[in-house]
RNA sequence: GCGGAUAUGGCGGAACUGGCAGACGCGCAGGAUUUAGGUUCCUGUGGGAGACCGUGCAGGUUCGAUUCCUGUUAUCCGCACCA
């Protein structure tokens, strides 16, 4: 071995040498226990970041150490390389997506390998290439068939500034998750997929421990309150004077004797028909024409004072017979429940603010039985549990009881029924852009919407397109494409212009990479059944709700067709923290970004996953540090330094030895001890972090013992030999090299992790702590393996424990064998 | 407001089923090597002169609590007029 590490030409040698020998090529092995092992593929955004580096470092030890450890292990890439950011900048250079995003492909596929990391390629999923999108448009068929995807025309969520339409998931507070602009509404017919018929699925899928169980708590509180299932009961209100039925949702039935007034959404189709005529209808269409101004921030902000405007009509309550006026209110949300609502000002805050503002009558229903609050000079709404009052025949019942009954007699009478709702609503795909998947749907004006022909598959994206971000979906600009045959009837058609959501591509990319391949159909079963579920996923918190709800619903639909045998995709899922810089995310402009390819190229790849490993724990926030970094490189120089003094001194030894000395025995311990904790750190915890410390432990012990008188080459030979191999999941380009330096052909990948020996774990003395009250006092040595009578007895007749109990009364004596003896004195 | 998480030296973090708090690393201090700096190697490093005190704060359970329980504060994250 070289007396200097130098990275640069080891890093370039073992990249080569892996490439050439294939060795990250997997296929179906029966013999073998599958592990499929994914991280969330990237964007080509043009190079890696410091986010991605993490992830697939993380991802690369798991990988490199369980094939060590005998499994068959599937580790794919790819890229999600649909999307705006390629054709804003094909606006603004005046080139094609394409071209922008294969060279982002390009650059990003090579720093990858510059990372070491131990990819099969050749199952590599581009979703812009056609043989992808090909089978995108072919799933796609087969929801519609199977009736999930529909087209509606629906006020929807428009970007101004991506000039596209986004899914409800995509808004976040008002704004586009992507740019940050100001999302408003437009009425758009567009495509959408059915997911909330299988949003009971998704949610009591989360609590199956045998399916979910390794998720972590946050991400599926996080889908479970996005689904956001309540249990209810929908009321019909008959309105005086017109045959429309006023149905609410409310999951407070019990509180309908206190309904002072009702509210609809100003939006909402049954206005027209209310306020036609009444003399508030000048007033409700001012209203109306003020909420539609408003912003969605503004309006969902809940320190607003309530706003509203009576309609002019009435209801009756089926149980008190009293009429209730209905009001227009923006506080009521069309999308949810019906689009309106029963006010109960006295057991809800809202209504109860509503009422205050339009002096509404406010009737206590649900008494907490405590004498506590005074129902004639209420502040607030009295929402808690209690006593059911002024309710007719349900008086004196607790309230929940009264929730099931009413419900019960409603139903019996055909005036309501119990029910469920959700906050989930159904996914919208359509983009008005260029670059993403075309929907292979064809409007006929006999035959209506038809999909493509399979045969005809893929619908190629056009190239005759201009990019006028007006919009529309810049393929309307094309010449031809609109063109189409019926399917059905052969007559002249017309094909849709708008793309789908990216989120589609990445909802099924998994399954892909089991037969990238497959030129026939998406994937074959029996590959996707040797290979799914994934065991462990890694990827970002970003993308908690997103895409693993979309890719869950995505499966769950391809677990339906047959197409696959696991309803649930992702066994195991670890969210990686944020890699910060002084406490801050990275970001432009903060101007704090540490580029990766700086420090690869100033420390290596081994030094950037070492550190990047050895920081923090995988899930927690990682703040880059470039002297940790500094650290990190130092040891592998240690390392390197050690083990090429030992490979020289000990070329052409066995790693065989007989332990003589208590050093030896001492090291021996530490070794087997070593590899204990590092496999138990890597396979069941994933903690990088305490693995690497413990190698760091070993390393020092070797140093302390290699300059003794009385050292055993064999012995420290065997040290380096399993260093070098734990150290390989995380460090593979030096582990290599110092492998082939202490004399070994071939890759560390194909060998086998090492295993300790119980035995030298097993010691002939222990130190153990003496307290007195609980306190630690003293530390002795007495010899290991003794029983508790034995170990009690010999504690107590040290000289320590008779000075430090002289005098003293001793009221107990608690010993734990091989740890402490605690002696609990009075006096 | 609702839900979730976190809190340990100067810093990142360890302590796995309740049993020596601060492993490992960074930083800092001292020493050796070196013409010097850097590198490397060694030693020390929670506070306190000390008995002792120390894991956000206040209690509790226990022989014994960073760990379990109750309350509380702060910070971060998610959702938020969801009827």
């Amino acid at each position: 071995m070289k007396e200097q590490y130098d990275f640069r030409v080891i890093e370039e040698k073992w990249q080569k040498r892996w490439e050439e020998a294939d060795i990250f090529h997997v296929t179906e092995d029966k013999d073998k226990e599958k592990f499929y092992l994914l991280e969330m593929f990237p964007y080509p955004s043009g190079k890696l970041h410091m986010g991605h580096v993490r992830n697939y470092s993380i991802g690369d030890v798991v990988g490199r150490y369980l094939n060590m450890k005998g499994f068959n292990v599937l580790h794919p890439i790819g890229f999600d390389s649909f999307g705006l950011p390629a054709e804003n900048a094909a606006i603004k250079h005046g080139t094609h997506p394409a071209v922008w995003t294969s060279a982002n492909i390009a650059e990003m596929e090579k720093q990858l390998r510059q990372m070491g990391l131990s990819y099969d390629w050749d199952r590599e999923a581009c979703t812009y290439k056609e043989e992808y999108y090909k089978w995108m448009q072919w799933i796609f068929i087969q929801f519609y068939k199977k009736g999930l995807a529909y087209k509606k025309e629906n006020p929807v969520n428009w970007c101004p500034s991506c000039q596209t339409v986004l899914a409800n998931e995509q808004v976040v507070d008002g704004c586009c998750e992507r740019c940050k602009s100001v999302v408003t509404k437009k009425n758009l017919s567009q495509w959408y997929l059915k997911i909330t018929d299988y949003a009971d699925r998704l949610l009591d899928n989360l609590d199956d421990d045998a399916k979910m169980g390794g998720w972590p708590e946050r991400v599926k509180v996080m889908q479970k309150n996005w689904i956001g299932r309540s249990y209810g009961t929908e009321v019909d209100f008959k309105i005086v004077g017109s045959d429309l039925k006023f149905r609410v949702f409310t999951t407070r039935v019990d509180t309908i004797f206190g309904t002072s007034f009702m509210v609809i959404a100003p939006e909402h189709p049954y206005v027209e028909e209310l306020i036609k005529g009444q003399k508030e209808e000048a007033a409700c269409r001012e209203y109306i024409e003020a909420a539609k101004r408003q912003s969605d921030i503004d309006r969902t902000s809940t320190t607003k004072e309530k706003t509203g405007q009576f309609t002019g009509r009435y209801v009756i309550n089926p149980l008190t017979g009293a009429q209730v006026p209905i009001f227009l209110a923006d506080y009521v949300l069309l999308g949810y429940g019906t689009g309106m609502v029963m006010g109960v000002p006295a057991h809800d805050q809202r209504d109860f603010e509503f009422a205050r503002k339009f002096n509404l009558d406010i009737i206590p229903v649900v008494d907490p039985g405590n004498g506590e609050i005074d129902f004639d000079n209420l502040t607030e709404a009295f929402e808690a549990q209690g006593t059911m009052i002024n309710s007719g025949k349900y008086n004196g019942m607790p309230n929940e009881e009264a929730i099931a009954l009413i419900g019960k007699d409603f139903e019996e009478q055909g005036i309501g029924k119990r029910t469920k709702n959700y906050k989930l609503r159904d996914w919208l795909i359509s983009r008005q852009r260029y670059w993403g998947t075309p929907i292979p749907m064809i409007y006929c004006e006999d035959c209506g919407w038809q999909p493509e022909k399979e045969e005809n598959l893929p619908v190629k994206l056009p190239t005759d397109v201009v990019f006028t971000g007006t919009g529309e979906s810049p393929i309307a600009t094309s010449k031809t494409f609109q063109n189409a045959v019926c399917p059905i009837c052969g007559k002249k058609a017309t094909r849709e212009v708008d793309t789908m959501d990216t989120f589609m591509d990445s909802s099924w990319y998994f399954q892909r990479y089991t037969d990238a391949r497959n030129d026939q159909a998406p994937f074959a079963k029996e590959k996707s059944d040797y290979w799914m579920g994934v065991d462990q996923y890694i990827g970002g918190i970003e993308h908690a709700i997103l895409h693993l709800m979309y890719a869950r619903f995505f499966n769950m639909v391809l677990y339906d067709l047959g197409m696959t045998s696991v309803e649930e995709p992702f066994k195991n899922l670890l969210t990686q923290g944020m890699v910060l810089k002084d406490g801050a995310k990275m970001s432009k402009s903060l101007g704090n970004i540490v580029s990766p390819e700086e420090i690869i190229g100033k420390f290596g790849a081994d030094t950037a996953r070492l550190f990047i490993l050895f920081a923090a724990p995988p899930e927690k926030e990682l703040d880059w540090s470039d002297k940790g970094v500094e650290g990190s490189y130092k040891f592998l120089n240690r390392v390197w330094r050690l083990v090429a003094e030992i490979a020289e001194q000990t070329e052409g030894m066995p790693a065989k030895y007989i332990l003589e000395t208590e050093d030896d025995k001492q090291l021996a311990y530490v070794l087997n001890n070593t590899v204990k904790r590092v496999t138990q750190d890597i396979h069941k915890r994933f903690n990088f972090n305490t693995a690497i410390s413990a190698i760091m432990e070993l390393v020092n012990e070797m140093y302390r013992y290699k300059d003794l008188e009385d050292v055993n080459m064999g012995l420290l030979r065997d040290c380096a030999e399993k260093l070098v191999k734990m150290l390989s999941p995380f460090c593979p380009h030096i582990a290599d090299e110092m492998w082939e330096g202490l004399g070994y052909e071939g890759f560390l990948f194909k060998s086998e992790w090492p295993e300790y020996d119980e035995k030298a774990l097993v010691k002939e003395s222990v130190e153990i702590v003496l307290q007195i009250n609980g306190k630690v006092k003293d530390k002795m040595v007495v010899p290991a393996g003794l029983d508790k009578a034995e170990f009690e007895k010999l504690a107590m007749e040290s000289e320590k424990a008779q000075a430090l109990t002289a005098g003293k009364q001793i009221v107990k004596v608690i010993a734990v064998p091989g740890k402490l003896v605690n002696i609990v004195v009075r006096g």
